[in-house]
DNA sequence: TGTACATCAGTGAACGCGCGTTCACTGATGTAC
DNA sequence: TGTACATCAGTGAACGCGCGTTCACTGATGTAC
């Protein structure tokens, strides 16, 4: 389903609209999920631009899916800090809601997240400029996650002695849940293994 | 690096033997750790035969790469039963470790793995009798973490009142450890992580 | 025992396709004088 | 104010490549008589 309109060229000063452009068609294939068919050239058929025009904002795709990642990140970790209610652990638990949320409803797009790091690494060798961007990718969500655990710690609601560890390691299970559900959709996922897995990982009381 | 010595024609009736090679040529490739070279004329070449030949065996990259998961997954469940110790938690922690160390070492297989379901859903349709080997992928291992958690419970050892699902909660933990580990490897993972996602959902005493 | 034949386990050449990448180009927009 | 020019934001055609898939085939191995 290529855009059939003509696309207006942008104005001098504004070729950077492009960027935003292409990374917005790539997150579509993303999402539409067929891995293999996120192409340069069905970047470019989506976005409704000629091939080569990719290559005055990106060098490869797997840069392409670096930035969609990086955007992907960034809605997650508003998504996360939306609620602002006044008890810490209701809004620990409507952001890993959120999360959860997030990759069921994004699976592919959840999926390139954690896997441009990888995809990115041979880009790396031409580019070792990425690597701070790749560093610092998803530190804030993460950073949500702990510091609304070091609340809950605060308001006395939990036990975590140490939240860093203990937010790596609610990061690392809902990662594990949000990533299986997806990947074995068929196996008898207990109900209320959600909550036993948060409950237990940020150390909640009651 | 293709294989140069000419490969002896199987006799008759032996020829799902080259079955096998073709899988282990795949794992090969998947190891390698480039995801779109794994494509049906590699694995041929790699296993020394013609493309065509493939066909013989499997009308399909994915239907490869589902073997590839359900050989893969047979291996994990050897290596967690692995240990015969007498006690309990010893055998679980063995058993945690021992997957955490498969991810590890072989982390694009371990990906493959995970990425199999996924991934054969567009096979699935062609060849629907592949949904009942997609139900049972991976159950035996996950069978050998329950049943151990089971035992630790039976000696006192957990205070697991549901161990089906705690044995879930595990295995959730391990894979959200192993594979954001991997994913993520410039985070300061905290030495000690490990050792808190494991005991803290299986209910491990002291 | 010999021999004609069927079967099995592949091969080799060929096809059309979409891909990434290059190159010379176009034409609107802004700038210098 | 007018106009020549530089720049910017792309385009269109072309290339060589590896891919999946097809087709007719080959030649060794076993089987029937």
């Amino acid at each position: 389903m290529a855009t059939s309109k003509t696309r207006a060229r942008n104005k001098r000063g504004e070729g950077a609209q492009l960027r935003d452009e292409i990374v917005s068609a790539a997150v579509k294939l993303v999402d539409d999920g067929m891995p293999q068919s996120v192409t340069l050239r069905a970047v470019a058929r989506e976005a409704g631009i000629s091939a080569p025009s990719i290559y005055m904002h990106f060098s490869d795709v797997d840069t392409i899916l670096l930035a969609v990642a990086q955007q992907a990140f960034a809605s997650l970790e508003q998504e996360l800090a939306a609620p602002d209610d006044a008890d810490p652990v209701v809004r620990l638990r409507a952001a890993c809601a959120a999360y959860l949320h997030f990759a069921e409803h994004r699976p592919h797009r959840y999926r390139v997240m954690f896997g441009a790091v990888w995809n990115a690494g041979q880009a790396l060798e031409r580019a070792p400029a990425l690597a701070d961007e790749l560093a610092v990718l998803g530190m804030g969500a993460f950073e949500v996650i702990r510091r609304t655990l070091a609340d809950c710690v605060a308001a006395g609601r939990s036990t975590s002695a140490d939240p860093f560890t203990d937010a790596t390691a609610l990061w690392v299970g809902l990662h594990g849940l949000a990533q299986l559900r997806v990947a074995a959709p068929l196996f008898p996922w207990p109900p209320d293994l959600q909550d036993v897995v948060i409950d237990r990982l940020a150390l909640l009381l009651d």
